[in-house]
DNA sequence: GCTTCCCGAGCACCTACATGT
DNA sequence: AACATGTAGGTGCTCGGGAAG
């Protein structure tokens, strides 16, 4: 169908060189009047659903409409009714498998409550983009944003969201300036780090997210208390940055250490990167060494060995973002404690009891 | 920040009880020039970066704008302009890491040019449901659309897209009903099986996408074709349906073929449960068989062993969909060959030679 | 008195033209 | 005549008030 050319004298010219700049002329509400025999708004009421109006007549419009095409224009019933019923996704990469899986669900829901969702996405993940995306929200017609990135540093009044604009964050912690909603991130670390310690081992090593990443960090903290209540040592840390390159490089770090029988790694990939470098160092995994992941995504139950992990509820996150923002946006009660998540270790074969212990 | 309550006598009520229904109350062109001295138009103007503004008058209403936190309304805009500057992107999941790369390459091509984009996900990869997407696209305002998903079906008149809004397809072969932009499958599934042959194996196996895929189709008679053209047999066709848990199963089977020494999975995640199904009956890869994917996702670096595959450049395919789309969109020329993205085999240690061979 | 419909107005913005320098 | 700014009109839709059935 192309739009170069018109097959010659096929239809009465949709589009005749009137209005110039216009590239196409919408039918509009008083078509459909015209042709129906009725008045526009008669129409409206039609196409809103309205009860008044009698059958006949709303058949009258109902066949008109669909003979014509027609179809509403959003954006005049956006400025009229002072409201675009789209809301925005601000995040820095659809890669990962959990902002993409929330933001499905975001956008599932949201659809299910009769709003669409536009992507924002940022260049990179500081606050400098986050504050742009800001700014270009100005532009954008969303009447709640939902922002899936660290921003606790912009909790004071640096932000200047258009008035109006409600605000949901995922992944962050904003203090008590802006909804949270969010898997708990600490409660899944912990039961990584006591599984591995429960079964023998006498302390745990971990591969961490970037910094910067607040889910990062919560994992790590963590990891870190669970250890210390436990009165165990605590080894350093392992820099990573959630990919597998980066698992890799760290696991072969870990592979010559011999006293390491026990890794936390903050996500699946990374650990998948860990699994890689003890099988090439010819460290078995679980015999000689216990590998736990984060996120659980699904291809974690086909690694060699199928991996232990923390399973995070990201349709659950998504279906709370858009609860939660659409109860600001509506101006409702917001439920206050809505924001956490559980989270859940599922166990699989990563993780074993150290040889001695056995 | 509470919507629920005012702090008493803080500000003077930004929304007083006039107009009921309006949740907001937006500041207006009309607000900003009655500041700033001037006419509406002239905002208008220094809004729009028109250059016949003299500097003192553009500097008077900038800072107006600035003082009442003034932001363009975008639906009046797109009202009195005809266009949304918003395309929409169509699909069934973005769990996959092909539909989220490509989903992220168009938000970002699509940003760049000042186009929005909204997500409209559909329940389930069947036509109906595509064509229920199409209907609420006509609530939806958009320019332009891009279904990632197969939709050969729906070719010729059923589907009414509301008029003036573009298309294009990725995932799907349309006929020339539709612009097309996919990744060269056919030539990538040819260069995997070639592969395989050339290292010396009597034939190759095949797990394959679900029936109803495009690509899953395209792959899987590419890979017969090869075959047969080499003269080979061609072995029975493993079903799977892109999960890991498919290729495992798949695999399962395969393992007990003593005669199969070469599988060539549809995508990389049936390739790694194709691996780990040969792990567990001790035939070892690449050593007793090998294994090649298709995706060159970035964990498949990373697996054991790190799986030779096909890459697609995902990044590209997204920005041919833009382009491509908002050519059509502008009624420009369009490339009417730029749509096939070239795909590439990268190998690494999942295929080698086959015992008998070395 | 009630339902069913029409008229007019206005939402925020931009194009075209008119006006005054 | 070139430039800077203002005025009028119209974009599609929905709401308030009124008029007809």
């Amino acid at each position: 169908m192309s739009a170069a050319e018109t097959p010659p004298g096929a239809t009465p010219p949709p589009d005749p060189p009137t209005r110039r700049g216009r590239a196409k002329r919408a039918v509009s509400i008083g078509d459909v009047a015209r042709l129906a025999g009725v008045s526009s708004q008669t129409v409206s009421r039609v196409s809103t659903g309205h009860p008044r109006v009698i059958p006949s007549t709303r058949e009258r419009v109902l066949s008109a409409m669909k003979e014509l095409g027609y179809r509403p224009n959003s954006a005049a019933r956006a400025l009229r009714m002072g409201e675009f019923r789209t809301i925005g996704v601000v995040l820095f990469t659809l890669s990962s498998t959990g902002n993409s899986r929330t933001v499905e669900a975001i956008a599932d829901h949201a659809a299910a409550e009769g709003y669409a969702i536009t992507l924002i996405p940022v260049a990179r993940p500081t606050q400098d983009d986050v504050l742009g995306a800001f700014t270009r929200l100005e532009e954008l017609a969303v009447d709640g944003v939902v922002v899936i990135m660290e921003v606790h540093l912009l909790d004071t009044a640096t932000v200047t969201l258009p008035p109006g604009v409600q605000l949901v964050v995922v992944d962050s912690d904003a203090g008590d300036h802006y909804a949270v909603v969010d898997s708990d991130q600490y409660d899944g670390a912990r039961q990584a780090v006591r599984h591995l310690l429960d079964l023998g081992h006498r302390t745990v090593w971990h591969v961490a997210g970037p910094t910067g990443s607040f889910a990062a960090e919560r994992r790590a903290e963590a990891w870190r208390t669970t250890l210390k209540e436990a009165g165990r040592r605590v080894p350093r840390i392992e820099q990573g940055d959630w990919s597998a390159a980066s698992g890799y490089e760290a696991g072969l770090r870990l592979a010559e250490q011999p006293r390491c029988t026990a890794v936390f790694a903050a996500n699946d990939q990374m650990a998948l990167g860990v699994l890689r470098a003890f099988h090439e160092h010819g460290r078995s995994v679980p015999d000689d060494v216990s590998v736990v992941g984060f996120d659980d995504i699904p291809d974690s139950a086909f690694f060699i060995p199928p991996l232990t992990t923390v399973h995070q509820d990201f349709a659950e996150v998504g279906r709370r973002c858009v609860q939660r923002l659409l109860q600001q946006i509506r101006r409702e009660a917001t439920d206050a404690d809505a924001g956490l998540v559980p989270t859940q270790l599922v166990v699989r074969h990563s993780a074993a009891p150290p040889r001695r212990a056995r």
